[in-house]
RNA sequence: GGGCGGAUAGCUCAGAUGGUAGAGCAUCGCCCUUACAAGGCGAGGGCCACAGGUUCAAGUCCUGUUCCGCCUACCA
C-alpha cells in the first residue's frame, strides 16, 4: 500500500542518466563551428583536476548551463568547453603525499620519474570532477575537453612566453618574492593570504660602536635580524638628527652596520628606527638598492638559519625566533616586549606561513597590459555584471604590481628559457634549441623552474580553442558570450584572462564577466572542510534529484549576494518538482494522439486570459535570463507554473475535459491545455532539464529532444488586458466565497448558494462564466441579484462594484460575521486615510504626474463605495443580531 | 588604512529607473474534493537597523551613526 502511495510521487532515479546518455548520444551538446545559428560560447571555468564537486562549482556550472541550454534552444550555435587545470602545487601535493605512504619524496623518483607518476594518477583520479558535471545535467562539449598541460595547450603557453619575452613584458631577475618553505616554491602576491596573528613587537638595542648611545628598532620577525645590514631612520626625525651615518654593532653577530636615513620609514611606528633586513623584506629590499647595501640570507628555502646565521644555524626559523629573544635578554638587549596583533602571510595552499625572500625569478611587467585591460572594460567592451564589481576590477588593475610567474616545482609547463654554460646567455624559444643563439654553443641547459598554474589559465579563453593556429573554432566563438565565476578568482583570473586575451588576439576575450555568490551553509558562513559544514551536492542530488537541486541554486542566485544553502530550500523545490510531475499526469490523462498541436481558432476565455499571463512569463523569464537575473527568472516560472496554471487553470478547465462536454469543445480544450503545458516545459528546461525532457517525452506525439523544440517567443498579439483584468475580477469572487466560508467555519462538505448584487452590465462576465464560480466556491447555485437586494441574514464581502452575499442563516454565527466585517472595515479605512491624505495635499495635486494622481482618486471612490457598502451590511447583521 | 556588501514577516531572502510592502519555509484553522497530502483552501504576521536631509511622495536617492560580513594594503 504504501508502496503504491509512493509510486504517485515524482522519483527521478534512473530518469536523469537515461537522458543524459540520450542527449550525448544525439550529439545535442557537439557544436560546429561552420554551424548556422548565432554563435554562443562559454569555456568553463576549469577545476583543478584534484578537484571533486562542491556547492560553487554546482552553482557556477548550473548557470552556465541555463545559459547554453536556452541559447540552445534559440537556435543558437552554442559551444560549452570543458576542461580542468592541471593545478601546479596543488596536484603535486597530492601525488608527494601518496608517495610518503610509500616512505618516499619526489625527490626519491627525480624529476622525470615524478612528473610520470602525476600523468599517471592525473589519468587515474582526474576525471572525477568531470564526471560530476555530468550528473548535473552540464550540456558541455566532452569532444572538445581541454586540460591545461595538453600538448596544444602547453604550446600556446610557451609561445605566449615567448611573445612576452621578445616584447620585453617577461624578465628574469633578483627580487624579493614570497616563500613558501613546504611547498618550496615562490608564489605570486595573490597566492599569499593574510591572517591576523597574535604575535609580539620585540624592541632592541643596536649599541653605536663609539659612544654609550644606542638606537632601539622594533621587530615582529627578530629572527631576521641576524641577517640586518643597516638600521634606517627618517631624515627629517630630529630624535637622529646628527646620528645618522653613525655605525651600529649588531647583537649576536657583532657585525658593524650603518645607520642610514631613508624617507620610507615611518617617523610615528614604534621607535622610528626601522632594521634593514634586504634579503627577507620587501621594503628594506628597496633600502637597500637605494643606499647599495649588501644583503644577507639568513633562512634557507626550507625555513632553516642558513651558515650566515652563525650560532644559530641550522635551526628552524621558528626555534630561531625563541633563542635570539633568550639571547637578547641575556645580553640585556631586548628593551621591550609587548603583544602585537598583525596580519602575517601564508601560502594559499598549505596554510604555511610564507617567508619573504631574495631570489632569482621570473616576472610578466603588467602594467602596459593592465592598461588595455582596464579600457575594455570602460568602453564596454566587456561588461562585469553586477557592475559593483568593476571597481574592484579597476582598483586592482590599476595598482597592479608585476607578477612572479616562476614556481620551483616539477608539476606544470617548464619555462621555455635555455641558459648557456658557455657564455651564461639565455635562449628564449618555442621549440627546444639545439645551439644558444648568442654564442652558438650547444651546451644549454633548459630552466629548471615551471609557470604559474595561472599562466596556463590566463590563455585558457583562447588557447582552448586553438591558439596560436588560426583555427575555425576561434574564428567561430572567440570573443566568448559569457564567463560565468565567483568573484574569488577575478584577480586571479579574470583579470588575467582579460590581460593576455587582449595581448594576444586584440579582443578581450568576453562579451560579459558574470560574477555570482558563494554559497554558504545555513548560518551563512563559508563551507570548508576544516568547519566540517560542507553539504556535498552529490548528497543532496541523491535525496532530492538534480532537477530539485539546480532550482534551488538557481532560485537562490539572487546578484551579489551569498547563498544560504539548506535542506529544507531543496525540498521546497522537490515539491515543486513533484507538482509538475503530477501536472504532467493530469494533462497525459487528458490529451492523446488525436489532440491537435496547433491552438483552436475559437478560443474560450480561460484560454486565452492563460495565454495572456503565459506570454507575459515567457517574456519575463526570457529577460531573466538575458540579464543573468536567474532568480526572477526562476521564480516568474514557479510563480506562474504553480500558482495560475495549476491553481487556476487546471480547475478551470475541468468540466471542459471531462467526458460529458461537447466533443469539440473537449477538443480545443485538450489542444490549449497541451500547448499551454508544453510551453511550460520548454520554459523550465534550461533550469530543470531531467524532468522537461522526461516529461515532454511522455506526451502523446513526442519523439524529439526538447532541446530542438525552440525556446518560447512572447506573441504579443495573444495578449488581452481585458481578459486578464475580467479572470481577476472573477477569481476574487471565487476566493470571497472561500474565505467567508472558512473564516465563519461553514463545513466544506455544505454548498451554499452564492448570491451577487450588482448592476446587470457588472455582472454579466460573472454570469457568462458562471460555471466557474459554481464549482470552484462550491456554490449549490449562483444567482444574481440587483441592487436594491438587502442581504439582511447574509454574510457579504464587496469585490469591486460586486457584493458577495451568502445566506447562511441558521449556519453561522451572525457575532463572527459582524467581527469579520469590521476587519475589513477597519483595513478599508486605514488605506482610504492614506490616500485621503495624499489627494489633500494640494502640492501631491499639483506636482504628481496625472496618471499617479487619477489612480488616487479612483483608489479613492473605490474604497468610499467598498465602505458605504461594508458598513451598509454591517449594519444589517448587528440588526439581525439585536 | 582604504574599498565593497548587508541590516525588510519567526527563519532565509526578493524588492531595475522613488508612486498603495512580496515569495519560500515555519505558524494557525479547515479538508484524503478522482493530477498531486511532496497536496488543496483559508488566515495571522512587517514604525523596511538608527538619526537627519532631498521630494508632493523614500526599503528605494543623499549625509551621518551603530552593528555584521567580505575584499584589499610593503606600519617594521
Amino acid at each position: 500500500m504504501a508502496g503504491q502511495e509512493q509510486d504517485k510521487a515524482y522519483d527521478p532515479r534512473g530518469i536523469e542518466e537515461k537522458w543524459y546518455g540520450y542527449w550525448l548520444a544525439k550529439g545535442l551538446f557537439s557544436a560546429d563551428p561552420a554551424a548556422t545559428g548565432e554563435a554562443y560560447s562559454i569555456v568553463i571555468p576549469p577545476p583543478n583536476v584534484t578537484g571533486s564537486l562542491h556547492m560553487g562549482h554546482a552553482l557556477n556550472v548550473t548557470l552556465q548551463d541555463v545559459l547554453i541550454r536556452y541559447n540552445l534552444m534559440l537556435g543558437r550555435n552554442a559551444l560549452w568547453l570543458p576542461g580542468t587545470d592541471h593545478a601546479g602545487i596543488a596536484t603535486q601535493n597530492v601525488v608527494e603525499r601518496l608517495l610518503a605512504r610509500e616512505g618516499k619524496s619526489r625527490q626519491d623518483l627525480g624529476r622525470e620519474k615524478f612528473v610520470e607518476r602525476v600523468w599517471k594518477w592525473k589519468e587515474e583520479s582526474g576525471g572525477t570532477i568531470l564526471r560530476q558535471l555530468k550528473r548535473l545535467g552540464a550540456a558541455c562539449d566532452w569532444g572538445r575537453e581541454r586540460f591545461t598541460m595538453d600538448e596544444g595547450l602547453s604550446r600556446a603557453v610557451r609561445e605566449a612566453f615567448v611573445r612576452l619575452y621578445r616584447k620585453g613584458l617577461i624578465y628574469r631577475g633578483r627580487y624579493i618574492i614570497n616563500w613558501c618553505p613546504r611547498c618550496r616554491t615562490a608564489l605570486s602576491d595573490l597566492e599569499v593570504s593574510y591572517e591576523e596573528t597574535k604575535g609580539a613587537l620585540y624592541y632592541i638595542k643596536y649599541p653605536e660602536l663609539s659612544g654609550r648611545r644606542s638606537v632601539t628598532v622594533a621587530t615582529t620577525r627578530p629572527e631576521t635580524m641576524l641577517g640586518d645590514t643597516a638600521v634606517a631612520v627618517n631624515p627629517k626625525d630630529e630624535r637622529f638628527t646628527g646620528r645618522v651615518g653613525a655605525t651600529l654593532r649588531l647583537p649576536l653577530m657583532n657585525r658593524p652596520i650603518p645607520l642610514i636615513a631613508d624617507e620610507m620609514v615611518d617617523r610615528e611606528f614604534g621607535t622610528g628606527a626601522v632594521k634593514i633586513t634586504p634579503a627577507h623584506d620587501p621594503n628594506d629590499f628597496e633600502v637597500a638598492r637605494r643606499h647599495e647595501l649588501p644583503s644577507v640570507r639568513v633562512i634557507d628555502e626550507s625555513g632553516k638559519m642558513t651558515a650566515e646565521a652563525g650560532a644559530f644555524a641550522g635551526q628552524d626559523r621558528f626555534a630561531c625566533r625563541k633563542a635570539v629573544v633568550l639571547k637578547l635578554k641575556e645580553e640585556g638587549l631586548l628593551a621591550k616586549e609587548e603583544p602585537y596583533l598583525h596580519n602575517v602571510g601564508h601560502c594559499y595552499r598549505c596554510k604555511t606561513v610564507v617567508e619573504p625572500a631574495e631570489s632569482i625569478q621570473w616576472f610578466v611587467k603588467t602594467k602596459p597590459l593592465a592598461e588595455p585591460a582596464i579600457l575594455a572594460v570602460k568602453s564596454g567592451e566587456t561588461r562585469i555584471i553586477p557592475s559593483q564589481w568593476e571597481r574592484t576590477y579597476f582598483d586592482w588593475m590599476e595598482n597592479i604590481r608585476d607578477w612572479c610567474i616562476s614556481r620551483q616545482i616539477w608539476w606544470g609547463h617548464r619555462i621555455p628559457a635555455y641558459h648557456c654554460a658557455a657564455c651564461g646567455q639565455t635562449t628564449v624559444a618555442v621549440e627546444t634549441p639545439d645551439r644558444c643563439a648568442f654564442c652558438g654553443s650547444g651546451n644549454l641547459k633548459q630552466e629548471e623552474d615551471v609557470l604559474d598554474t595561472w599562466f596556463s589559465s590566463a590563455l585558457w579563453p583562447f588557447s582552448t580553442l586553438g591558439w596560436p593556429e588560426t583555427t575555425p573554432d576561434l574564428a567561430s566563438y572567440y570573443p566568448t558570450s559569457a564567463l560565468v565565476t565567483g568573484f574569488d578568482i577575478l584577480f586571479f583570473w579574470v583579470a588575467r584572462m582579460m590581460m593576455m586575451g587582449i595581448e594576444f588576439t586584440g579582443k578581450a576575450p568576453f562579451r560579459d564577466v558574470v560574477i555570482h555568490a558563494l554559497v554558504r551553509d545555513v548560518r551563512g558562513e563559508k563551507m570548508s572542510k576544516t568547519r566540517g559544514n560542507v553539504i556535498d551536492p552529490l548528497e543532496v542530488m541523491d535525496r532530492y534529484g538534480t532537477d530539485a537541486f539546480r532550482f534551488t541554486l538557481v532560485a537562490l542566485a539572487a546578484q551579489g549576494r551569498d547563498i544560504r544553502m539548506s535542506d529544507d530550500r531543496v525540498e521546497g523545490y522537490r515539491n515543486f518538482m513533484n507538482k509538475i510531475f503530477q501536472a504532467g499526469r493530469f494533462v497525459r490523462m487528458h490529451v492523446d494522439e488525436e489532440t491537435p498541436k496547433e491552438l483552436p481558432g475559437d478560443l474560450q476565455v480561460v484560454d486565452r486570459w492563460i495565454l495572456s499571463r503565459l506570454q507575459r512569463v515567457t517574456d519575463e523569464i526570457r529577460r531573466g535570463i538575458e540579464e543573468y537575473r536567474f532568480n526572477d527568472a526562476g521564480s516568474a516560472f514557479y510563480q506562474f507554473t504553480w500558482h495560475e496554471f495549476c491553481d487556476w487553470y487546471v480547475e478551470m478547465i475541468k468540466p471542459s475535459l471531462s467526458p460529458e462536454a461537447d466533443p469539440q469543445v473537449r477538443r480545443d480544450q485538450r489542444a490549449v491545455l497541451l500547448h499551454v503545458f508544453d510551453t511550460i516545459l520548454a520554459l523550465g528546461h534550461p533550469f530543470i532539464p531531467f524532468i522537461t525532457e522526461e516529461i515532454r517525452q511522455s506526451l502523446p506525439g513526442e519523439r524529439d529532444s526538447i532541446l530542438r523544440r525552440g525556446y518560447p517567443e512572447a506573441d504579443a498579439s495573444m495578449l488581452d488586458v481585458d481578459v486578464e483584468e475580467d479572470m481577476g475580477h472573477l477569481m476574487e469572487v471565487v476566493r470571497a466565497v472561500r474565505n467567508i466560508r472558512s473564516e465563519l467555519s461553514v463545513p466544506p462538505g455544505k454548498r451554499v448558494e452564492v448570491r451577487l448584487k450588482g448592476q446587470v452590465e457588472e455582472l454579466a462576465f460573472l454570469r457568462e462564466h458562471e460555471e466557474i464560480i459554481h464549482r470552484l466556491a462550491r456554490a449549490q447555485k449562483v444567482v444574481y441579484m440587483d441592487p436594491e437586494y438587502i442581504p439582511v441574514q447574509d454574510a457579504t464581502a464587496v469585490v469591486n462594484d460586486i457584493e458577495v452575499c451568502l445566506p447562511l442563516a441558521g449556519l453561522i454565527d451572525f457575532d463572527q460575521e459582524a467581527r469579520r466585517l469590521r476587519k475589513e472595515i477597519d483595513k478599508a479605512d486605514a488605506e482610504l486615510s492614506v490616500v485621503m491624505a495624499k489627494l489633500s495635499n494640494e502640492k501631491f495635486v499639483a506636482s504628481a504626474p496625472g496618471d499617479i494622481v487619477t489612480a488616487h482618486r479612483t483608489r479613492k471612490d473605490d474604497l468610499e463605495e467598498k465602505l458605504s457598502k461594508l458598513s451598509k451590511n454591517l449594519e444589517l447583521v448587528t440588526r439581525y443580531l439585536s
